[in-house]
RNA sequence: GGCGAUGUAGCUCAGCAGGUUAGAGCGAGCGCUUCAUAAGCGCUAGGUCACAAGUUCGAGUCUUGUCAUCGCCA
């Protein structure tokens, strides 16, 4: 029976490019998930993009003394460009500044107005008398209370780390003029959070299949009980509050905590409206059998196990999350990524200089699935040459090339298998099911090393066979050899065509198969004795030794020169 | 400060309803093979399972404490 699985990617904030920390956690799983689905003859929708309303698209505006929609333009095209190079498959990418979005934020803010979970409250904000507005807490800054470092934010200090008030800091000053703000009032529209604390527990207590850390992290978010939360803010910057309905709101914006996360939702429902089928959301939304997978970085999880949740439930009639799939953080050479100290491998400038299957293979081999992993630059050229070089397409080579010179270019006729050969077919089906249960449940890392796994297997089998010799001594013995390795390769196709797409392709072009993978289902799609078979070549490209010192040198030289 | 996750061979990770000599892949050493992008196959070496105490006939596997890393909250 087909599902509906809706696959949710957070949404970056355009205020830099992506590097490999960006996606390792959320993009790579995401799309395997995804690819996975489809094969497997499921209905997918997979949505995200760019989050244009963020706090630091807005602060990068402020230092370069452009607007906010510059910023997240500019950056937006990038980060949609590079998804599609790495061949993620969104069915949208799409970004939260549309009509759309608009309307469909408005809308989840009024009915949860109409159901009574919105109420106005007024704090004291910084205020700017020379630009006559409020600063919000990134926009302010001044000496921290507790360490004394100067520079200290109005939500964090970086010094010590410690969470402050605008109201904290000594010596308040406005990020934009460095003028001295006053305190006013102002009023925020507030959402009931505390209505949905019982209703939330109840459903995180079923979710027993979620990864440890969590729901773990959900419970005790939830222990401490939820306080109410402002949605809206003084900014001219993000989504506007319904005019027609609340007053005195017209400069200030819907916040982006409230906002950027409806985008799941906004952008399904503009892929419908693309697709010609304006209900189609509805499959993934409203059909109860609906699943719905969301792929974040670990420090957003209650946003999206709590928060959202809430807003689910209060709009009322809308599929929760069936599973919210936090990895941990990538970390380059020891130390985490960081856009400010330019200390990341830029994903243009990859894409530049190397191919996308490899780095999709190494980036999934070490998925920061249970703790922070690493990258560096020995790692892909050892996964590269030795794993998806070595073992996976020296398999699929050294068979496709003693098959066509030997039989003609043609898949050989097995006739009976032997109990060995048998087994090897077993192996093929016992793999798909392997990697299929491993992606069902997340588990991404070993759904890779099952898949190859299939080729090692291949390898000891060839090995064992050697049909190289008995091509001469006893061809029809190597026939059943050779149409049984090509049955593993047919596997192999399926089994890593989440992972590394753009190899499985030719590989389905190698074997001589017609049409796309992905009508093919999720199995070993049988090689017909007879079939022709194209010259084989490599799939894979061997690295150089050297690039792993050259890529070295240049993280160095990149921050040197930033 | 509170909460959560993580800490197992040089590297990436399994193992955790407690039970024979702690496993895999990569890397290293040795050997075999030559169909293959000198790729493949086999064997070997390599671990005080972060640290300490405790429960138990028996603990990477349970309890408590400590340390380290990352994240969240205050």
């Amino acid at each position: 029976m087909s599902r509906n699985i809706l696959v949710c990617v957070a949404w970056p904030y355009v205020n830099s490019q992506p590097h490999l920390g960006h996606i390792a956690g959320m993009n790579v799983p995401a799309d395997i998930f995804a690819r996975y689905h489809r094969l497997a003859g499921n209905r997918v929708a997979m949505v995200s993009g760019s989050d244009m309303h963020g706090t630091p698209t807005a602060l990068r505006a402020v230092d370069e003394g452009v607007t906010p929609e510059d910023i997240a333009f500019r950056y937006h095209e990038i980060w949609a460009n590079c998804m599609d190079q790495m061949g993620f498959s969104y069915d949208l990418y799409t970004h939260t500044h549309t009509k759309i979005h608009e309307e469909v934020a408005q809308d989840i803010l009024l009915t949860l107005d109409k159901h009574g979970y919105i109420y106005e409250d007024t704090q004291s904000m910084p205020f700017s008398e020379s630009e006559q507005r409020f600063l919000s807490d990134r926009f302010v800054e001044g000496i921290c209370p507790v360490c004394g470092f100067d520079g200290a934010r109005g939500d964090q200090c970086d010094g010590c780390g410690r969470t402050l008030d605008p109201t904290d800091l000594i010596s308040i000053r406005s990020i934009r003029d460095g003028s001295t703000p006053v305190f006013k009032e102002t009023t925020h529209l507030m959402i009931k959070l505390s209505a949905f604390q019982k209703r939330l527990e109840e459903w995180v207590e079923t979710k027993n299949d979620w990864r440890p850390n969590v729901r773990n992290q959900t419970i005790g978010f939830l222990n401490e009980g939820l306080h109410d939360r402002a949605m809206t803010r003084d900014i001219e910057w993000g989504v506007p509050v319904p005019s027609d309905r609340f007053e005195g709101y017209e400069k200030k914006r819907i916040y982006v905590w409230f906002e950027a996360v409806i985008g799941y939702f906004s952008a399904t429902k503009a892929w419908a409206i693309n697709s010609g089928d304006e209900e189609h959301w509805k499959e993934f939304w409203h059909n109860q059998d609906a699943e719905s997978y969301y792929f974040q970085g670990k420090d957003n999880i209650p946003f999206h196990t709590v928060l959202w949740p809430a807003m689910l439930m209060g709009y009322g009639d809308l599929n929760l999350p069936t599973d919210v799939v936090a990895n941990e953080y990538l970390n380059l050479k020891g130390q985490g990524f960081s856009s400010s100290r330019n200390w990341a491998v830029w994903l243009p400038d990859y894409l530049e200089r190397y191919d996308v299957d490899p780095l999709r293979f190494y980036l999934a081999s070490i998925m920061p699935e249970t703790s922070d992993s690493d990258f560096t630059w020995e790692g892909y050229y050892a996964a590269n040459n030795n794993v998806l070089v070595a073992t996976l397409g020296n398999f699929i080579h050294r068979t496709l090339t003693i098959t066509t010179r030997n039989f003609d270019h043609k898949v050989p006729d097995p006739g009976q298998l032997s109990p060995d050969d048998q087994s090897i077919i077993d192996a093929c089906t016992q793999t798909l099911d392997d990697v299929s249960a491993s992606i069902e449940t997340r588990r991404f890392r070993q759904a890779l090393n099952q898949a190859m796994e299939l080729a090692r297997i291949g390898n000891r089998y060839l090995d064992a066979e050697e049909p190289w010799r008995t091509v001469r001594s006893d061809r029809d013995r190597a026939a059943k050899t050779l149409w049984t390795a090509i049955n593993v390769i047919a596997t192999l196709r399926t089994v890593f065509y989440p992972f590394i797409p753009f190899s499985c392709d030719k590989v389905h072009d190698l074997l001589g198969f017609d049409g796309a993978i992905e009508n093919d289902g999720w199995n070993r799609r049988v090689v017909e004795p007879g079939s022709s078979l194209p010259s084989p070549k490599p799939l894979f490209r061997k690295l150089d030794p050297e690039i792993v010192e050259q890529e070295n040198e240049r993280l160095l030289e990149q921050q040197k020169g930033d």
